[in-house]
DNA sequence: TCCAATTAGATTGCGTACGATTTAATTTAC
DNA sequence: GTAAATTAAATCGTACGCAATCTAATTGGA
């Protein structure tokens, strides 16, 4: 009936859903006493980056389109992490900049996170193993959604 | 500043989260033709193998509350998936029963994505070494989130 | 027995994800 | 120079996830 290759396929796809949704929930914890959930850590960490990208640019990073940037990002301006402003010399695209709160809470918010995941008992070999071999699934994945 | 332990795990927890972006994506190519999510397919799974659960058991094994179950099997309830039944000795607990069509499409439903699945060119033993190695992490993460 | 604690599911509210469409600005091709 | 094509964001609608709370049913101990 089933070929053991999609057994395995379905393990594995469960299996990252199940590893993505309790990492996210252990990042969660450190980030909420800053008030962030962790798809806004990650725009504030391509910020850090670099500062003062356009929408689009951190959308391919993240692979985030404009419908899931838009809102999220207006939520950050709100709450004062950074600034959305037009490009007068193409008014279609929004400059996404860090405001000084942003810059300055950096050095915190990774101090928080840090006090978290030492607590966590993994081999740095094998962090490093799981993020190459993700990395090829990843390529992997991408190329047969073309 | 920063730990290495840190940006590991920074990388580690984006590398997750883009994985099961692109897998669910992925599996959800396969189970558009049946109306289908990933998660609604997920339950399907889980009663193909062991129909009549409760409600709270379902939610177990894949590690969803009531807050996401209830909506969810409502939905395939409506689509004609399976049966909400409240037990009589226990008038607190549902029972989720498959339907005639929630049995039979099983066949139809894993050859779709027999097909989606073939076309990956991913060693078994990677995939192996992945899931194995996912385990560990999400047994270590469980025990992190107490 | 009876009432406090527990359990099961539902509800509310918020923040993603993402397909699909829309609007507006800029480029290009002729 | 201008209409068509392209590009960038925004908008809309649906479906999760999940924290927090609520309601109703059951259980268990004094």
């Amino acid at each position: 009936m089933e070929d053991i290759d999609m057994t395995l396929a379905n393990q594995l796809c469960f299996s990252m859903y199940r590893a993505s949704r309790l990492f996210i929930k252990f990042y969660q914890q450190a980030l909420q006493p800053f008030g962030l959930t962790y798809p806004q850590y990650l725009v504030l960490l391509a910020l850090w980056e670099e500062d003062r990208q356009p929408l689009h640019s951190l959308g391919e990073q993240l692979d985030f389109g404009s419908n899931t940037l838009t809102p999220l990002l207006k939520r950050m301006e709100r709450k004062g992490w950074l600034t959305r402003e037009v490009v007068s010399s193409d008014h279609r695209q929004l400059i996404i900049q860090l405001t000084e709160t942003g810059r300055s809470r950096k050095t915190e918010i990774f101090e928080s996170i840090r006090i978290c995941v030492r607590q966590q008992e993994i081999d740095p070999d094998d962090y490093r193993d799981l993020v190459a071999r993700n990395h090829i699934l990843i390529a992997t994945l991408e190329k047969m959604l073309h």
